[in-house]
DNA sequence: CTGTTAGCGCCTTCAG
DNA sequence: CTGAAGGCGCTAACAG
């Protein structure tokens, strides 16, 4: 089946050196006279050689590998924070391993089988809520962990401030004039912990307080993720006696779900009703939704390198909140009237 | 650094039988009494142990694992791709190595390094067109190799019929009574053999003949894949003399894109103008978008499980394409006047 | 700078 | 059904 039986021995007499110096050469340590080194590389090229990694990790402890532990890979979030972490590890040289653990079952099975164990030297869990009995069981994998796009139990973190987010979103409307504001919150039953949740609900109320305004609970639909969620939501709020004229959104998604509600109603937006979202996923901008901005990208950049460094042993900085920014497009205005 | 240093040797000892034994219970081969089996794995739970997969690898020379090749990450086709295929080999015990390879560097310095070679069972390109020299390149892998999401050289594949999907698309627009129906083609520079692009540029020639409608250079619009660039393109066609009263789209995303500018010009869809995009895109529900849909979910578990039966040498199907059809939102009407 | 020598932890014939 | 023994292919001291 394998095209190749050549292994470094080949290689090694092929050169006309030992198996050790070969081995030395291929990897680039120090201590090889660059002509034999020289020598090596073109052997191994022409033979079209590459070592077996499972032997080099078998004898050297080391994997070469870092898993990705994923909610839900098909939202634009993650696949983006997974495309990042990709980018900076793959040119690191490490190869990705991708898990993707979804819905409590799921969850309960990666954290007691632990799939990844003893094929990694790292993980990678992103916005992922990791409780003290998972962090336990990670524990048991003895790698380094690092938290992306969230804050996990204690492990290093790159994030953004969910509760700062939701406040800018909040303010603007405020800003803009709005005095009933609603909520759509996302908040899925099956995470219930879910990080970015409490941190999105309480910059709501943050932003309310701050000025003065009243919180009502008919203003706040806690929902499922998801934008049919959303447009369900928004028709419950339509329905109240007295409907807001701003609405605040979880995600983008969810708020791309509450204004086709609107307009399936006949209402207009923004004239006729406000919305906003967070996150500013690609679809915000071809929709011309206003959103709070999250670095996606850079939270994927940042907490790769991070965990490069921590692996290297440097001593990085294991703490980065990122900040957002409200990007105010053509769904929200000041209320009529 | 790592807590264990047990070993299967220390499970053997412990549970008084010998290397050989123990091995084989952990694997469920045959030839293992059940009550050996039984006390094995009690002590293997209870010292917490799992097989190193390297060993077990260097030993027996399967991997356990399979390569993911993918060109974009971070969008919903590909994304939900990865999600479907991760789903069922992991099912299977498979563990996924994602590579993102994206942009003709990136592709070459892939095919030429080949980083998953020595560490997979098999590959799964996703929707990648993959070359002669590539495929050459591909073979010195010496696995199995699977086109999922488009066919790519001769690999076993599953996929749509780009044509078709597009002469779905344009037919509804035809059937509603619009001739001037222009096109947005998504060609990405970078990949120029983009396997979905021919098709879904054919079938809108099909469509306009075979309804024998002519076909008109100055309606089509190429651009690179994205919704900015769909929003650019609509933008020209606006501008035409005599603009079309219906748009075509490669994909959603361009679609959407095309309506922000329609949107943004006073122009109301469908009332002024219709548009319809390809794929189904989770936000052309949200959007109200008509569409073409392509099954992606099934097109990914399709090709898991035609990989799974190469693997386990089945005689398995080797060529599958999927339906799709038309789905008929808010985005078209019959042409004014 | 280079060669020798042990393993790394397990699977797998091959006997028994 | 079970045990013994030989690698799998490479890295990492340790000597030269």
């Amino acid at each position: 089946m394998t095209p190749e039986k050549t292994t470094l021995v080949d290689i090694a007499r092929r050169a006309g050196v030992s198996l050790a110096t070969a081995s030395r050469a291929l990897n680039d340590s120090y201590g090889v006279a660059a002509a034999t080194r020289q020598r090596v590389l073109a052997v191994a090229e022409e033979l079209n050689f590459v070592v077996s990694p499972t032997a080099a990790q078998l004898a050297s402890g080391r994997t070469g590998r870092v898993a990705l532990v994923v909610p839900h890979i098909s939202r634009w979030f993650f696949a983006a924070m997974v495309e990042g972490l990709e980018s900076v590890l793959s040119q690191a040289g490490f190869d990705v391993l991708l898990y993707h653990v979804d819905g409590a079952d799921d969850r309960r099975d990666f954290f007691h089988r632990l799939p990844a164990r003893r094929k990694v030297d790292a993980v990678v869990v992103i916005a992922f809520p990791i409780g003290a009995t998972e962090r336990e069981r990670l524990e048991l994998m003895g790698v380094t962990v690092v938290a992306a796009g969230g804050q996990s139990a204690s492990y290093p973190f790159v994030c953004i401030d969910d509760r700062v987010a939701a406040r800018q979103a909040v303010d603007h409307l405020i800003f803009l004039g709005h005095r009933r504001i609603a909520m759509i919150a996302a908040q899925d039953p099956d995470e219930p912990n879910w990080p970015a949740t409490p941190g999105r609900s309480q910059g709501y109320y943050d932003a309310l307080t701050g000025a003065g305004l009243p919180t009502d609970d008919g203003l706040v639909q806690t929902i499922p993720w998801g934008g049919d969620a959303g447009a369900e939501a928004m028709a419950k709020l339509l329905s109240l006696r007295e409907p807001p004229t701003a609405v605040y959104a979880h995600s983008d998604e969810v708020a791309l779900g509450a204004v086709r509600t609107l307009r399936r109603a006949g209402l207009r937006v923004p004239e006729d009703i406000s919305v906003i979202g967070i996150d500013d996923h690609p679809l915000a901008e071809l929709t011309d939704l206003t959103t709070v901005h999250q670095p996606v990208q850079q939270q994927a950049l940042a907490s790769g390198h991070m965990l490069l460094g921590i692996l290297r042993g440097d001593d990085v900085e294991r703490s980065i909140t990122m900040p957002t920014h409200l990007v105010v497009r053509a769904s929200t205005a000041p209320p009529r009237g």
